[in-house]
DNA sequence: GCCAACGTTGGC
DNA sequence: GCCAACGTTGGC
């Protein structure tokens, strides 16, 4: 049973175009560092499952594009380096505490929907964890109920005032 | 830049 | 196990 997934990025540091620019626009999802997130992508995805790419933290936070699913998880490689901005000093290659998935460049929306448009629209995506209050998960379940909701929402015209 | 919300850490 | 301190996230 496939699944749908949201991954939330900063553009600052890596976008949708980022990934749709890298060889075989595939890229791994590294740097997580947060339980949950993590047991998501560690117990829970499966190769072919889809994604919304999320832009966070910038001028118009917004769902972007869909990415798939790209491989199996397995150890998160930056957290060994200590060059690397999370590296973890407690983590081991034996007992690796952090994991990841290679997610792949599908498409971009037609239009990007915005934070602003799904808060206006939240009565149509009851429980939809990005619209929780002081969310901050990065990678999170999406419910079939509300993906289908959203991408139709591609084809309409953005509310007014959004 | 501000600040609320949240997760983690560490002393006790 | 509690909880204060701290660091981070992310919208505005």
């Amino acid at each position: 049973m496939k699944s749908f997934w949201l991954l939330k990025s900063e553009p600052s540091a890596f976008s949708l175009e980022d990934l749709q620019q890298r060889p075989g626009q595939t890229e791994p999802w590294d740097g997580v560092r947060n339980y949950q997130a993590r047991n998501f992508m560690r117990d829970r995805m499966q190769v072919g499952d889809r994604a919304f790419f999320y832009h966070s933290n910038c001028d118009v936070p917004a769902i972007v594009g869909i990415v798939s699913i790209a491989s199996r998880s397995y150890a998160d490689p930056t957290q060994f380096d200590p060059a690397a901005g999370h590296y973890d000093p407690k983590s081991t290659p034996d007992e690796p505490r952090w994991f990841l998935v290679d997610v792949h460049y599908e498409r971009h929306l037609r239009r990007a929907i915005s934070l602003a448009e799904l808060k206006a629209r939240a009565d149509a995506l009851p429980g939809f964890q990005l619209l929780a209050r002081g969310n901050r998960l990065s990678v999170m379940p999406v419910v079939a109920e509300h993906w289908e909701t959203i991408l139709a929402l591609e084809d309409q015209s953005a509310p007014t005032g959004l």
